[in-house]
Order: structure tokens, then sequence, then C-alpha cells
RNA sequence: GGGGGUUUAGCUCAGCUGGGAGAGCAUCUGCCUUACAAGCAGGAGGUCACAGGUUCGAGCCCUGUAGUCCCCACCA
């Protein structure tokens, strides 16, 4: 006896039990048979250890997974490898947060006392992220599982660091950089987020030297004039020409300082004259080289004034602004405030206005770099899905900028650098705790670590053991898609490309799948400090991982946002519901075991073909969706089909054979469903990995596990077109006799005689119990061509009319009103293909296919009016 | 300032190379038809933002306009 199956589908009585056993079974691994054919390989985007998972990793892995799934059972040798990412900023600061309210800073305990801790902590919390995308069924081989600063990365990191380095590809120099005064720390370009805020343009008088005037600056950070070591207007500016090379005091400071002509300045902005801060603005610092100013740099790390300007020493700097504002109005120097909206920089950890500053840090030289990476997009080797993504790449990557990669944080790879304090030899190396190598003294490691993105520049690669040349490396590299979404394309995805080009020749990865974010209800972005966030885990605890994996998946296209809602999780979780009752249906009349995975044509009928023949369609278009990472669109197809196909249809169908047990026909019926439940539930499988394991395995099946099973493929032999056509005209009829009763308030249990007149006898007749069990019929027979049918209902459809003698149940008039709108309608139609027709420029220029479909159809419609005009002469 | 997305039913969104507008939810009507009320059957609801253009034919291609969202750059 077959096992039975619950009445509702209770997720958490099935998911993690088929966790467990997939994960014993080491179905996640790739299969060492499997070696040598062609691979398929996706690298997960290592998620933070400080992360929790949020709808962002739900939607990115449930993505990833449905591929691997789909390949991994195309036969494909799969890999996906797991890992996280050391965050260094992110984990330093919550550690350092941790330590603050036990009173200790990072100076108290000392850099190893304080990589201890980060060490434990990352023991502590660092899985405790896969721990709950293991919940999602992700089928990632985690006894690949990685981190950014395990042995094999960091030793990845050190190789090109050094690489880089003796290429003349990193360089270390003086240069403006952007610095977080809450983070302690430099941040890449990339790391500013851009704010516009309400300011004001400070306009303010620099007395000249000689005595002869002032000159009228405009900023909008007068704290920086402490740091000003030049005045400069644009050479052509002729109002300005006089002064060129004349010196000015320095208000509140006293340093004489110049006045220099450079091109940057622009005439008609501001008052055409610039202060030159070179140490703290990035311009500034390009003009202060120019003309060899000096570098002032007035603010300590936390972005205080520093002891040098005792008026305003240990001020905030914004604080100092009001002091120093306050100060230049006292002297006189101040002419006018102007309100002025502006772009402030800020740290996109937190958010903190960063400080342009001048300081000594370590740089990639991108240009040499980029122009690769840009090629490999351009010719076609690496592929953008959707591919308008391409251009903001190539904006990105054509309008690079240095990298500036060393951050002054503990947590990190720290930079292979070396300095001997004795000689001042620099060396760059692999090798930890090396002897100079001039004068053989023990050196001094450069404090700095290095940016996180450095080491996940690395991560497709360094993963699969780069820079030894691995069998992994052999086998799954390049890797072939990788996901992840718009947000991150500039940071990860573009260094992983010129990366992957620069030290191992070969693109990381053949396409880019990107998607949107996730949005909440109302379109907002999900973040913690709205409150607005769902857990992706308490939406598993209510509706199972399935229900949340499909409404990621589908109504959902690469690229655009989306919003979330439980109520679509709620349809998705009925879907589920839906096709385990299905399977109920199917198992509740079985009486044997069926092969699953073929089926005899021969003794099939028609309604079996018609849903085979709709499956094997199904198959090809899944299966091209998804080649084409159209997940959304595969998605709702598969969705469509199991509930209105097979659920709605084909099990209606059937039920009448189902009740003649032992029959041929029942055991046919059976098999088809079988046949055909099975396939569906391998074509979901990617989608809905949990309850498709169920309940593949409750069904007669072959193998152990559908996740290892074959992906079904399309067969031109299991393509029926006479038969779909054949059971479409019943199922037109049906409807349209279903659709006359519901009009005329008929209800179900009022069964009816039903009479049809139709040229397709042989289908109409064999079809009687579809009638009788689908559009309550209490018996059918087949019309004769001299069949009257006066007063009766009539449903008019392509290949039948049928009658309904309820004659006394029926509003005559209501029913002449109805016979008239169909007529009406029936010859707009008629109007509209005899239009086509007769215009010549179609029938001459569109497809020969399409003007005779037109005229099929304008034959039909002529049918169907013909009939109409009939049933309504006979009720007058 | 530059670039891009988006605008389709009341709501959320699909719509593949141009060839008679779709789904889910909501709504209305009728059904406990022995797989499923997390269900079944039926209905109503769209000048596909607007204006031009290309085409025999446009939701789809081109141009422009408007609303909306985003990215990049940044004039002190």
């Amino acid at each position: 006896m077959l096992k039975q199956l619950e009445k509702k589908y209770d997720p958490k009585a099935v998911e993690d039990r088929l966790y467990a056993f997939w994960s014993e079974k080491g179905y996640f691994a790739p299969k060492d048979e499997n070696k040598g054919k062609e691979s398929y390989t996706i690298v997960i985007p290592p998620p933070n250890i400080t992360g929790q998972l949020h709808m962002g990793h739900a939607l990115d892995n449930t993505l990833q997974d449905i591929l691997i799934r789909y390949k991994r059972m195309c036969g494909f040798d799969t890999l996906w490898l797991p890992g996280t990412d050391h965050a260094s900023i992110a984990t330093e600061a919550k550690i350092v947060e941790a330590m603050r309210k036990e009173g200790v800073t990072k100076d108290d305990i000392g850099r190893d006392g304080f990589l201890e801790r980060a060490w434990a902590w990352n023991d502590k919390y660092g899985n405790r992220i896969i721990e709950q995308l293991k919940k999602m069924g992700t089928s990632c081989d985690w006894s690949r599982q990685r981190f950014t600063m395990d042995e094999g990365c960091s030793k990845a990191v050190k190789e090109v660091f050094v690489h880089l380095y003796n290429k003349g590809l990193i360089y270390r120099g003086k240069r403006i950089i952007n610095w977080c005064p809450h983070c302690l720390t430099s941040i890449s370009d990339a790391e500013v987020e851009y704010e516009e805020q309400a300011g004001h343009f400070w306009h303010l008088r620099y007395p000249l030297k000689d005595g002869s005037g002032y000159v009228e600056v405009a900023t909008t950070r007068p704290e920086t004039m402490l740091g000003d070591t030049a005045v400069a207007v644009n050479p052509n500016d002729e109002r300005y020409k006089d002064i060129v090379g004349k010196t000015l005091i320095l208000p509140l400071v006293g340093r004489e300082i110049p006045v220099v002509a450079d091109e940057y300045v622009e005439m008609d902005f501001g008052t055409g004259v610039v202060k030159i801060t070179p140490a703290h603005d990035p311009n500034d610092f390009e003009v202060g080289k120019r003309h060899d100013l000096e570098v002032i740099n007035v603010m300590t790390d936390d972005a205080k004034i520093t002891e040098d300007y005792p008026a305003y020493a240990g001020m905030d700097r914004f604080e100092a602004r009001k002091a120093i504002v306050k100060d230049l109005e006292e002297g006189g120097f101040l002419v006018r405030i102007e309100n002025h909206a502006h772009n402030v920089g800020t740290c996109y950890r937190c958010g903190t206005t960063i400080e342009p500053r001048a300081s000594l840090q370590w740089f990639v030289s991108m240009e040499e770099l980029a122009a690769p990476a840009i090629k490999a997009v351009r010719e076609g080797d690496i592929k953008f899905v959707p591919e308008r993504f391409e251009k903001n790449y190539f904006h990105w990557m054509e309008n690079i900028r240095d990298w500036c990669i060393s951050r002054q944080l503990w947590w990190g790879h720290r930079i292979p650098a070396f300095y001997c304090d004795d000689c001042g030899e620099l060396v760059v190396t692999k090798e930890d705790g090396a002897a100079c190598p001039k004068c053989g003294k023990a050196m001094r490691q450069d404090p700095d670590t290095l940016d996180t993105w450095f080491s996940s520049a690395l991560w497709p690669f360094s993963t699969l053991g780069w820079p030894e040349d691995t069998e992994d490396l052999r086998r799954f590299y390049p890797t072939s898609t990788l996901v992840t979404g718009y947000d991150i394309i500039t940071f990860w995805v573009s260094r992983m490309i010129f990366s992957g080009l620069e030290y191992t020749g070969k693109a990381p990865f053949n396409t880019v799948l990107i998607h949107g974010l996730v949005r909440d209800e109302l379109g907002r972005k999900m973040s913690k400090s709205l409150g607005n966030g769902i857990d992706p885990l308490e939406i598993i605890d209510k509706y199972g991982a399935d229900a949340l994996r499909f409404t990621l998946a589908s109504g959902n296209s690469p690229g655009n946002d989306m919003r979330f809602t439980d109520k679509k999780v709620e349809a998705s979780r009925n879907f589920a519901n839906k096709l385990w009752n299905a399977a109920r249906f199917v198992l509740m009349n079985l009486s044997e075991e069926f092969d699953a995975d073929s089926i005899d044509v021969s003794a099939l009928a028609t309604e079996d073909k018609w849903i085979i023949s709709k499956y094997n369609a199904l198959v090809k278009d899944v299966c091209d969706n998804l080649e084409k990472f159209e997940l959304g669109v595969a998605a709702s197809k598969l969705y469509d089909f199991a509930w209105d196909y097979f659920c709605d249809w084909y099990i209606e169908l059937v039920k009448p054979r189902l009740n003649d047990k032992g029959s041929d026909t029942c055991r046919t019926a059976q098999h088809t469903l079988v046949y055909v439940l099975s396939g569906v539930m391998k074509l979901l499988h990617p989608f809905m990995p949990f309850i498709t394991e169920e309940i593949w395995q409750t069904l007669p099946h072959n193998g152990e596990s559908i996740m290892v099973s074959d992906f079904p493929s399309y067969k031109i032999e299991l393509t029926f077109a006479e038969d779909e056509e054949a059971m479409n005209a019943v199922i037109e009829a049906i409807k349209a006799l279903r659709n006359r009763r519901a009009e005329l308030g008929v209800v179900p249990s009022r069964k009816a005689h039903v009479y049809i007149k139709t040229d397709k006898k042989e289908l109409f007749a064999a079809a009687g119990m579809f009638f009788e069990k689908l559009a309550s019929a209490s018996a059918v027979e087949i019309a004769g061509d001299d069949f009257d049918g006066a007063d009766m209902v009539q449903a008019v459809t392509f290949d039948a009319v049928l009658y309904l003698p309820m004659d006394e149940l029926v509003d005559r008039d209501a029913e002449r009103e109805r016979l008239s709108k169909e007529l009406a309608a029936t010859e707009s139609e008629i109007a509209r293909a005899e239009g086509k027709l007769a215009n010549s420029s179609f029938v001459d220029r569109a497809p020969a296919k399409l003007v005779e479909a037109e005229k099929e159809k304008l034959a039909k419609f002529t049918e169907k009016a013909a009939q109409l005009r009939q049933a309504l002469a006979k009720l007058i």
C-alpha cells in the first residue's frame, strides 16, 4: 500500500528532515563520477560574518539555488561554493562597540588582544548566517565552505599584493582620501555615499598684505580656512589679473598666503575666487601640487581641530565652524551668508560626514587593470543580465580612479609591506618576519589592513585554491554565473572581473545575473533604521521555505526591484498546498507502482495525450526560460500548468475513469497522473525543493532523491497536436455550458439533459462523461442534423452547439438579449477579420501563416454567427 | 550636470524576436461537486502615462513630454 499524505502540507514536518537527508547523502557536493563533464559553478556572494539573513540574501540565494539545482539535475558537474566575508569595518565596529560597553579600548588591549577577540567573535557568530541560509534550502557544498581570512584566501591576498607591487600597480603615496572620523579609517571612493544637505555659502574677506584692499572668497566649509595656503583665481579672469602673485594675510591665523592663477577656478561661480586648502579638499590638493603649496592638516583623526590652533583646539569640526564664523564676523571678515544646498559625502558604514584628508596610503593603479576588464564585457566574454547594467559597469570602469586599499583597522589582511626603521628600506614580501635585506635588522610591518573588497575581488578563484594549481581550480574555474544585486556591481563585480583577468588570465564568470532590491509593501528600502525589515526566518516559520522561495522567484524579473508582502507568500503557500493535495489525490487513487519516468503512448486516451502534450511543451518552455535566466517567467508557467491544466482540468477529467477500478483505462489514467505529476515535481524542484522532494518520494519513483534525478527533457514524440485540439474543443464546450448555467442561475445540483450538435460527433460522444462530471449534465445526446432544439437554451462554441431543455427556468427576454449580444460580438469579430483580409497590404505582406489563420477565424466566426441567428429565430 | 529604470485591471506585477491584453490579491455571484474552503465554478473591471513617428499591423521599435525611482559626477 502506498503512503498517504496528511490533509494539509506542513513544511515544518518536512524541511529540516529533508535537508538533513540531502546533507547526509552528500548531494550538495560535486559527484566524483561527474569529473570531466561540463562544469557549472557558482560562488556565493559571501555574506558578512556580522550579518543576519535578510530578504536580500533570501532572494540572492534563492536564485542561485534554483540555477544550481537545475544544472545539477541536468547532469552538469556542479559546484555552489559558499563562504563568509570578514567585513573589516563592520566587524571591527561591532567589536569596538562591545568593548566600549566593557569600558575597554583598542589601545588598552593592543593589536594582538584585539585580534584574539575578533577571532573569538567570528568563531561564535561567524557561522550564524550560514545556518540561516540552510533554512532556505540552499544546496551549497558546505564541505568547501571558505572564509575571506582563512589561510588560503590570505595567501591569495598576499600573492596578489606582491604581484601588483612588483608590477608597479600598487603604490604608496600621500593623497587626498576619504576619511571617516567615526570609523577612524580611510575609505575608498566607492564607499562614500553622497546626500544633499541644506548648507550655507560663507563669503569671506581676505586682506591683501600691502593694505590695498581685500579679496572675497566663498566657502561652504569655513572651518577649513585654518589650513588655507593660497587663494586661487582663473588666469583669464580680468577682474583679478592684478592681484595674481600678491600676498594675503589669512584672517584669524595671520599666515601669509599667495594668490595663484589656476584653470580649476570657474570664473562665473561664486566670487570667482577660491580659497585653497590642500589638506582638506581633493581639488585643492591638486591645485596645491601644481603650485607647490604647503599641505596643512588642521584636524585630528576624529575631526577635531589640532593643537596648532589654540583658539579652536579640541573643538569638533562643526563646533569649530561656528566659533570661526563668529570670530570672522567679529573681525569684520564675514561679508555675508547665503543659503546653499550641496552634496555631502558620508561613510556608507556609519553615515558620518567624511573628511577629505591628505594622507599616506596604499593605492592600486587602476587604468592598466581596467582596460582588459572593459574589453571582456565589451566583447561578450562576460554578459550582464539584464544587459543594461553593462552601461553602469562601463561608466564606472572608464572613469575609474586609483583605488585606496589601505585601512586603519586591525581586523583584516595586514598589508605585507615591511619597513626597516634603521635604514629606511621598504620591502613588500609574502614572508612574515623577514629581515632587512640591506642591513639585516628586524623590520616593522605596515600597521594597516586591506580594504575588505580587496580579498572579495579574488573570491571566485582564491576559494578554489589559487594561487596553487589545484584540481578544483582546473575543474570549476572559470565559474559560470554570478548572482548579485545591482548595488554592488562597482564594489565587487567589477573588481572580480579585473582581478580574474589579471591573475588567472580568465574572466572569473561568464554571466552576471543582476537582481534588484526587495522592498517593503510601500516600496521603501528595508532598513534597520526604518525598522521595516521582514525577517525571512519568520516568513519560513509561518509559511515554509518553499513558499518564500517561490514568492521571491516569481513575479520578479532580472534587475528590477520587488515589493514583498505577506499576501504574496500566502499565495505561494496556497500553491504548495495545492500541489500537496494533487499528490494526495493521485496517491488515494493509486493501486500499483508505475514507472514515473516513462509512459506507453499507445494506450493513452485523448485527455491523457492532451495533458502529456501540454506537459511536454511546458518542459521546453521551462528549460528555455531557465537558460535565459527568466526564472520568474518559468515559475509562473509552472504555477499555471500545475493549477489550471493539471488540477482543475486533468484531474477532474480523469475522475470517472479512476472509479472504474482495475480497468485498463483506469490504469492508464493512473500512470498518466503519476507521469505528469512527478515530472512537474522535477520541474518545480529547483524552485520548491522541499515539497517536491516529499511528494516525489511518496509517488512511485526511480532513485533515492529528486535532487539527483534527471531533469525532464522535451520529447518530440510526446507532442499530440490533434488530441490537444480535440480536448480543447471539449473544454470550450464545457466552459460554455457552465457559463450558460451560471448566467441562468442554475445550481450545480440541478442536472440537465444536454444535446450536442456538432461535426465532431465521435469526439463529443466519447466526451459524454466529461459533461456529466464537469457540466452538470444528466445525460448527453449527440443530436442528428435534423435536430431542432427550439425552446432550448443554447451555448455556442466553434465546434459545437449545446442545448439545454430548461425552458421553464429561463427568462426568454433575457435569453434573447444575451444571444443578441453574443451575435453582435461575433459579427464585430467577423467585420474585423474581413477588414483585415480585405486589406491587400496585410494579405500581401503579412506572413502567410497569419493570413491563413485569419481566414480560419473568419470561417469559424461566420459559422458561429449562423448558429446564433438560428437560435434567436427559434426563440421567437 | 550625465546616465538608467519605471508608468499595463482597485492593489502588486508578468507580458519572450511587433501579429487579437494576462496572473495573483481584492471585489461580485453561485457552490461544502468524497484531493484541496489555503478550495471549485462563473462574472465585472484596462483609449497598456501623454503626443507624434515607423509599419499592413505598436503595450512592445523611434522621437519628444510628464510623473516617479535609482545610479554616477560634483562648482569652492
